[in-house]
DNA sequence: ACGTAGTAACTACAAGTGTAAACTAAGAGG
DNA sequence: CCTCTTAGTTTACACTTGTAGTTACTACGT
């Protein structure tokens, strides 16, 4: 994913199935997407091809149908769109954004731990 | 900017000039832009129409041509898009993306440091 | 009064995205 | 062997985004 290519809102998600578990079927991943979305088989189907055209996605074809799974990894996808974003929005200062959503309402005690500690370990 | 309205790259670039300056003419903003884009006036015209259709730029005609200013802060904004982001790319967890993003090659020690700070001064 | 510069307003058009129907092939079950 | 289910393939279509040309207007300076 070092390629600057840009994986659109719903492909994410179609990604995020493949991650979590890859090889799998078509059917299969229609199955784990029903839970958030209604998107119908050949919709997903067209957005997988799509996925495949772009690089991200790899097939194969073991018996009579394909296999789909990802060729590159979450991290690496994260990353790579986590730091065009903070690019985007905030100037590529983390800081910035983390302020700007620590501000927003719903702060769990437990994510500010979590941070802390990732700091921590960082430096 | 309560309304979960898509800003896109592009017409982000023009916002952070006029969050910047607000009340600008078309001629202004152009100037503004021609560092690091080379669009047409007509282009930038065109993405202005598409921010005010979108509700986040209004226009005062005092004189004969338009000045133009953001609707929506740059906070509010941020905060909007940030936390769409978090959502969609990190399952919503802070943590995670400050650690796809610190675990890039080049972190700041400032950087860590300021971020430190926030985090102090949040809890 | 007239050209010029800067704008407004309208139109355009290709690529990308969201969403899916339709048709086809091919294995699974009876 | 025939039908049903699944998947593959093709085609479609509207909306958004990136990018800009064309045409018409209007104040401003000479």
């Amino acid at each position: 994913m070092n390629n600057a290519l840009k994986i659109s809102d719903s492909e994410w998600k179609i990604m995020k199935v493949l991650w979590q578990e890859p090889h799998l079927s078509l059917g299969e991943i229609v199955g784990k997407l029903k839970a958030d979305t209604s998107w119908s088989s050949t919709t997903i189907r067209t957005m997988i091809g799509r996925l495949m055209g772009k690089g991200v996605v790899g097939a194969d074809k073991s018996h009579n149908n394909f296999r789909f799974f990802p060729l590159a990894s979450q991290k690496d996808c994260q990353q790579t769109v986590a730091e065009s974003f903070v690019d985007r929005a905030f100037e590529g200062s983390i800081s910035l954004m983390v302020a700007a959503l620590l501000s927003g309402k719903k702060i769990h005690q437990d994510e500010l731990a979590e941070l802390k500690q990732i700091i921590e370990t960082m430096e």
